[in-house]
DNA sequence: ATCTGGCACTCGGGCGTTCAGAGTGCCAAG
DNA sequence: CTTGGCACTCTGAACGCCCGAGTGCCAGAT
């Protein structure tokens, strides 16, 4: 365990979290002489030189051409993540900012709209926040109306204030009495559960009624567990795309192939869906398995009404980006949404 | 009225069209030359040149530098859109791909979805559709439910498919019966009912309920009122911002201010709301109000299950664009997705 | 009156050269 | 192990050059 670590004094780590923050910040390969400027590392650029070497050969920066300065690798940056930077907190006028902007919203579309635009303000960057997710929440109440003879509108209203809505054909006529004796026994079972758990709690159903009302029971059931199962609504929503714009010098190359992984609802799907549940992700260059996005890095983290998390949100940027600023907002943004949910 | 356009006989107008034409295919100025090269206009350069002095003295093209081509102004694409091109039709297989891409759509906002994306796909260009409008749509149900003592779920449900909920604080705790009493008037009274006409014929309704029921009913028909009228709540979506990058060699400068004004829906909305009701309208530069977009050309109509247009679509692209083209995949995208919300 | 060929002129952009500055690696001395 | 010194490398900006595309104008042809 030891082995790789070894060769990496305090000095050398400090002289890699110096390389990260100044590339961050003037986004230009940084040199010994420029380091030693900056920051007050109390030995001579020499010394700071054969340190980069020996990062270098580690494969924590690397210099784009002989005489340039030296820019951090994928791996520097996870370094940099893992162990030499902390989640920097927001200042106390931030937080009221952001609780601020929340606090007006009136739905739940409001809600993720505020989120989204006030994440992509706070880090300049691109951001994403998913919709509670149905699978995680729980049944608030289903409605049942006839639209006509054969019609059914099937609604299901979540405790995440989310509404989804299906138009179902039955088998034959359906009498306002069945729909009502449907609805109440529907409700009966499946109120206040996980939305998972519903198909199971309500097998036994169509047993319980006339054998001529069974077929529209079944068919009213089916549309239900569709929707409650369907993956593909899980809907996202996103903001700060102009931002794309400061990623780079090597324009249009950069940036197309991320603009169009953010207009796949899927890939983003699947890019918050492989933050942990607990505590924050963040993913670095290389290490996103969708190739457009290879340039960028991704810090996501869950949110949640409760303890537990119902739905992910972040931030994609470039891999250059101010690791510690953006967790920092993440993670406040996180915590105060998870509080509008719980108050709603 | 023949002032200004006597100075131009057919053959400058046919140098006109020429030019766009091949501007939009090139990206780069025109000479003479590649002129009577590319079209047989019958003519010599020379007399080409002639023609290109006196269409730029009307202010219809204009040169960056001395010594290069000509590039048509917005004055010279107006002039093109207005009397030197057909819209161009789909092909048979074109169309028939259309359809056969829209005709999967499960629900409404599946249709939204898959014609925005289509619409992108077409015209290689940005595309924007609004959501069936609510104030165009009729009431198809109103749902009231008990969610609580003094809390009611208002869901609209109209007749283009889009569902609006709403949480209805009450004055007091809500009876079912009286909810079901309720829910029963407000339905008799609004269902088949354009969306703006329902507060007129239902503000009778209170003075028909007991004084004691009097606060909560109002409470539920405000909100009722206020969920109808909303505009803010239009929506829209968009795609094939990846086609930006498409847009002109002096990259970041043109892609920033247009990021930044597809991400204000506001911005949008009004953009696709000054679409003319009847027919296709087009903008070109500077007469888009916003200036974020004074260098981009909007292509939009609005489409409509009947003979009358329930929401707009349309497409942003470059000044420079293919007119005759994107304009023919708006209109026949357009009416399928008309014909598609009649089937629904 | 209109078109055409010819001609001189202009200007942008591509290309090679030069030059300064930043940064490095290495070495020998502290 | 650190440091100052030094020679070396390489990029990128600046400069000048020239080619070619394109123009405007004019005089002659139709």
């Amino acid at each position: 365990m030891a082995g790789e670590v070894r060769q990496l004094d305090d000095r050398k780590l400090a002289v890699l979290r110096a390389i990260v923050q100044d590339y961050v910040g003037t986004e230009e390969p940084v040199g010994s002489k420029a380091l030693v400027d900056r920051h007050n590392l109390g030995v001579s650029p020499a010394t700071v030189r054969n340190d980069m070497a020996a990062l270098e050969e580690e494969g924590y920066i690397h210099q784009p051409h002989t005489s340039a300065g030296r820019i951090p690798t994928d791996k520097g940056y996870r370094l940099f993540v893992d162990k030499l930077a902390e989640v920097k907190p927001m200042s106390a006028p931030e937080r009221r900012a952001i609780r601020h902007f929340l606090d007006g919203a009136v739905d739940l579309d409001d809600v993720v709209a505020r989120t989204v635009r006030l994440l992509a303000q706070l880090t300049r960057q691109v951001a994403v926040v998913q919709y509670p997710s149905l699978s995680r929440s729980t049944v608030r109440h289903i409605e049942l109306v006839a639209l006509a003879p054969a019609k059914v509108m099937l609604v299901l209203i979540t405790n995440t204030g989310r509404v989804e809505q299906r138009l179902v054909d039955c088998p034959g006529t359906v009498g306002e009495t069945l729909l009502a004796d449907l609805r109440a026994r529907v409700n009966a079972g499946a109120a206040g559960q996980r939305l998972p758990d519903v198909p199971g709690l309500l097998d036994e159903l169509p047993a319980l009624f006339e054998a001529a009302d069974r077929p529209t029971v079944t068919t009213v059931l089916a549309t239900l567990f569709e929707t409650l199962a369907e993956q593909s609504e899980e809907r996202i929503m996103l903001a700060g795309t102009a931002n794309l714009t400061r990623f780079g010098h090597d324009f249009p190359l950069t940036i197309q192939p991320v603009l169009e992984a953010l207009e796949e609802q899927v890939v983003l799907l699947r890019l918050l869906g492989e933050t942990a549940d607990a505590g924050m992700t963040v993913r670095i260059g290389r290490e996103i398995a969708y190739e457009g996005l290879n340039s960028t890095s991704v810090v996501s983290v869950g949110y949640g009404s409760g303890d537990e998390s119902v739905a992910k949100l972040g931030v994609i940027g470039p891999t250059r980006m101010d690791y510690p600023g953006t967790m920092g907002a993440v993670r406040a943004v996180a915590r105060y949404v998870g509080q509008i949910l719980a108050e709603s």
